[in-house]
DNA sequence: GTCATATATATGTATTTTGTATATATTATA
DNA sequence: TATAATATATACAAAATACATATATATGAC
């Protein structure tokens, strides 16, 4: 498996696609109710035009070809866009885990040697 | 305990200096040791360049005052440029544990929404 | 009916961070 | 006397972030 694009040691902005994908992989859904159940992961979209920035991510990942996108002007209100998952950004997520358990290692490192570091005090 | 700086929702950059804060409060270091330290954690500075990005950070953080310096010219090779954690330095490290304990959990819950996902094929 | 609020998507831009490249100097060892 | 390992540092283009704003639809309060 390539390595797709030169990112990943891993953060931020790399973490919050993960978070979408996974998400949008669980279900299809659309910026405005991504940005709600982030909720899920502890992770707060708010603040002054942090939407747009979602959106803005939403949009990149679609122009890689990790997810598609259809309009529902179904539902009352302004019309949705939902994205959906893609082979690709499938393929894409599960690549992307290793870095994900590393992280989940690494903090818990982190949190112990803080705590050890405490007890010495 | 006010917010010190206007980040941390947590990323990156960010993470990087409080693995550094860590190692530097567990024990005065220098940038080229500290690189290798950064092993212990997972967090490889390999690759082209990113030695520089890693002096520039640690002079941000002395910037700051979390950390101060003191050249050590005993040992052999060249010059060693020691960081040493502050008083400012640890308060912030201790702020900062809480967002570190939240990336932990969000880490966790998205292994296991992952691994649910999967299961479901 | 119109005003405020919630829902919904999107773009612009200055600042900050990152990736990549490079410069420089000291000591050990082959 | 090369070469590698040790050690710190700056320059700059590209990418990401924070912050600001624009736009539109529906619902409920008054």
């Amino acid at each position: 498996m390539p390595g797709f694009r030169k990112r990943f040691c891993g953060l931020r902005r790399h973490w919050l696609e993960l978070y979408l994908l996974l998400l949008i992989a669980e279900k299809p859904s659309y910026g405005y109710e991504l940005s709600t159940k982030l909720k899920d992961f502890g992770i707060m979209i708010s603040g002054i035009g942090q939407m747009g920035n979602l959106y803005r991510i939403l949009s990149q990942l679609e122009a890689e070809g990790f997810v598609k996108t259809d309009w529902d002007t179904q539902e009352s209100g302004p019309a949705r866009k939902i994205y959906i998952i893609t082979d690709i950004g499938l393929l894409f997520l599960r690549d992307a885990m290793s870095s994900v358990i590393e992280m989940e290692k690494t903090t818990e490192k982190f949190v112990e040697r803080y705590e050890k570091l405490n007890k010495k005090d």
